[in-house]
DNA sequence: ACGCTTTTCAGGGATATCGCCGAATACTGC
DNA sequence: GCAGTATTCGGCGATATCCCTGAAAAGCGT
């Protein structure tokens, strides 16, 4: 035990090459190291469980789920959990959903090396790890403007093409009522159009294409 | 000169950390080495001039161009070049400009490492090196749908939340030049409406929001 | 020079969307 | 209970879009 203990890291993360190059990195540090890798939200859970790491990264885009979901079915039964969630350049409702949802710190696969370590440390030193450029991007683009489930829903639908009338069929409600919900969701996001609706909510992270 | 000379192989890539998954890996191999790495179209373009690399790895996305472009701008100095182009999972006509353009190869960073390697040996020995699933896709999904430039100009247009009125005087073409052209755009891709040809324009790459 | 594609332009009818009015039900939080 | 929000519904007028037809100029390859 005279050995300094090191920081124990999961790295989760779909693209292998991503892990293979946190690995590569974190075990090249004498303050820390790599105790498992997985590549699925389901894989998270399992090895969080088993490994109880010091501090877990978590992708956003998984195969099977969201990994802000997986983080925060972690910090259910881990409470004390602290998870970074790692992404590559996505929208800015991912970062507010995964700080709501408990992350302890955000990092953008583009970062320099430096700055990954960094944010591992403060994290696990019980810190938050934010960019500032991510910080001031929330100040400002993000107030009170967030859609309900259901206009969530109904804006999936227009982006699929579909007319207001096929809309209503589909959800079982009127053609009046999808209007209704355009309608806020345009005031909301501030377009002109069912189309620029669609453009803006695909770079605020509101939906997926 | 008993050694068996390994693979020189050039890494482009703006993430680190996928940049550095690639060198733990390809150095850990025998038969191939890192010889080079880069995180710009420009910085690739040079460092190919002055390493001439036996294998290029090319991420589609850069910050200052497409890596498909200094893909061809290094073809045409160099034919011979040898260039996988690496994508995060991009749509289909990031491909078909690869392919198109002279990659010998296509990668996708979700595979697994041993495909990875596969794909520069394979690319090394002069033979192709294209996912069974990309050759499936192109061959069905496309075609000769693809669109003109000037379709592309409106559809982006279109995305912005633009009238018809506003591209026509945007562009200084008339109104009804406009509708012809999202007409054939529509067509070409199979959209019910404006709003769908946009969901699937970024789907298959040929916009990026 | 001929054909093909691209791009340009116009008019009109059917349909869809936008913007605005008002209004009822239901759930959440204080 | 009561305020606030979400969700539901309807109608109507102005405008935009979709779809059709027909046409013509410019560029490209053969």
């Amino acid at each position: 035990m005279s050995e300094p203990s090191k920081v124990r890291v999961l790295s989760i993360d779909d693209h292998p090459l991503v892990r293979e190059g946190l690995a590569a990195l974190i075990n090249d540090q004498t303050d820390m190291r790599i105790v498992g890798q997985g590549s699925t939200g389901h894989e998270a859970i399992k090895l969080f469980r088993e490994l109880r790491p010091d501090v877990a990264l978590m992708d956003v885009r998984l195969p099977d789920m969201s990994g802000i979901d997986a983080m925060i079915t972690i910090l259910s039964e881990f409470p004390e959990a602290r998870v970074i969630v790692v992404t590559s350049s996505e929208g800015d409702v991912e970062m507010q959903r995964a700080l709501e949802g408990g992350a302890k710190g955000y990092m953008l696969k583009s970062m320099p090396p430096n700055e990954v370590l960094q944010a591992i440390r403060k994290v696990h030193a019980g810190k938050k790890a934010i960019p500032p450029e991510i910080a001031a991007h929330l100040a400002n683009h993000m107030s009170d403007e967030t859609l309900t489930d259901r206009e969530v829903e109904i804006l999936q639908q227009v982006a699929e093409g579909n007319r207001n009338r096929d809309i209503a069929d589909r959800l079982f409600i009127s053609e009046g009522t999808v209007k209704v919900h355009i309608k806020h969701i345009m005031e909301k996001l501030g377009a002109n159009d069912r189309t620029q609706a669609i453009t803006i909510a695909v770079r605020r992270g509101i939906i997926r294409l």
